[in-house]
DNA sequence: AACTCTTTGTGACATCAGTCACTGAGGCGG
DNA sequence: CCGCCTCAGTGACTGATGTCACAAAGAGTT
């Protein structure tokens, strides 16, 4: 890696120890990807854990059928939870991960993460709090899903899409309803619902959103 | 702990080392609890790591309305990562666990659960390969709720309840429509259905698991 | 302007799942 | 045997969601 990238992450890991930044300076690889390619696919034999340094990236589960919805989204900082398992177990993939953004990764390679387990203190609390925080978040969207109405499920969804990426959804319908595994014409009912209530304004291609917290009566 | 609850310690817990197994008889509570027990409910606060030494956990997740479903089972040798999670930040459990049989259980206070981490490498193994074990049936629970309907996740949750039960399944329609959130009529139905295809026999309280794993046409 | 592509809106309809009301079957205690 | 309870079966209905068909609107291209 190149000096300027260095100061990146290091600005972006601030808990991991000197001497496993050096390591990780030297070993891995820098990825940048463009808005829209995919960094993992399903059925892939991860290799790598994934870290992202700047940009926004979308974390799918994908079934036999192409279905897909949205887990998480990955933000400047953390890791991907996922490729850490799957690459530990040299395991094929069983999710999907998209840059929504142009975006930087830092690829480690499976034996290095396994290695620093032992060896860095900071990693490895680094990864229980990764496995820790992205189990919480798979727990609400099952939740979500488990218990709500697409309504409300909706609502999560452009709550959790509003704090990552702030109050313009661009978006398409289709593109919700892909990542909600819904259909296109009962989010557009559901948007235009809440766009009456005034929580949204509707616009060709992205959603202005201006208050998803309230609660929306029958 | 006496003596002869270390010998059934011992043979669950393999993997973690002498010392550690020390500080565990020491430290440790060993808990009997009987079938229908909640070992863990929904809103306390988690003080305690939970591992398992006999018997059969249940694990749920709860909404607000007091509806339920169920995320995984724990067998001897397992840790429940969810108490994990919850005592290392200290955290009200949102979730449910429940004794199926009679079971023993082991509390590891949080501090010194945390503590080992540091300490014992193989407690630190231990717990990571808990969290990716639970991450992965998450997955799998969510992608039958995401993804299939319910006469599949039905299929998918008799599968699981044979694999750690046996062909006898004794429960009630109603209980199987709670764990699915479910009710009870939609199940008996279906289970009707997997009747006449002769994947099962339906009797009063209990179900005679012959076959799930055919194909069923629609 | 005419064309074309994508996105969004909308009504009609089908299906799955949940609910209600009721029946009947099995088991248990008096 | 009778009463009572839980569990299971069933038909009728409802509502949410998905599907189909088609219209309309927006935006870029020629």
């Amino acid at each position: 890696m190149e000096k300027t990238d260095k100061d990146v992450v290091l600005r972006q890991f601030p808990h991991l120890e000197q001497a496993l930044l050096d390591e990780l300076l030297q070993q891995s690889n820098l990825k940048k990807v463009e808005a829209g390619d995919e960094v993992m696919r399903t059925g892939q034999y991860i290799k790598y854990t994934i870290l992202l340094l700047s940009g926004l990236l979308k974390v799918y589960r994908e079934d036999d059928e192409g279905n897909e919805f949205l887990i998480y989204y990955l933000e400047p900082g953390n890791a991907c939870a996922m490729s850490m398992m799957c690459s530990a177990r040299n395991e094929q993939s069983q999710i999907k991960a998209k840059a929504v953004t142009d975006a930087e990764v830092i690829l480690v390679p499976s034996h290095l993460s396994e290695l620093w387990l032992g060896k860095y203190k900071t990693w490895h609390s680094f990864v229980i709090a990764s496995y820790r925080q992205r189990f919480e978040e798979l727990l609400q969207t099952l939740d979500s899903i488990a218990f709500k109405a697409l309504d409300e499920r909706l609502l999560f969804y452009l709550r959790r899409h509003v704090k990552v990426s702030g109050n313009e959804v661009r978006l398409s319908h289709q593109q919700i309803a892909d990542e909600l595994n819904s259909s296109r014409e009962v989010i557009s009912r559901l948007l235009k619902k809440l766009e009456q209530t005034g929580a949204l304004t509707l616009h060709r291609n992205y959603l202005e959103i201006h208050d998803l917290e309230r609660e929306f009566g029958s």
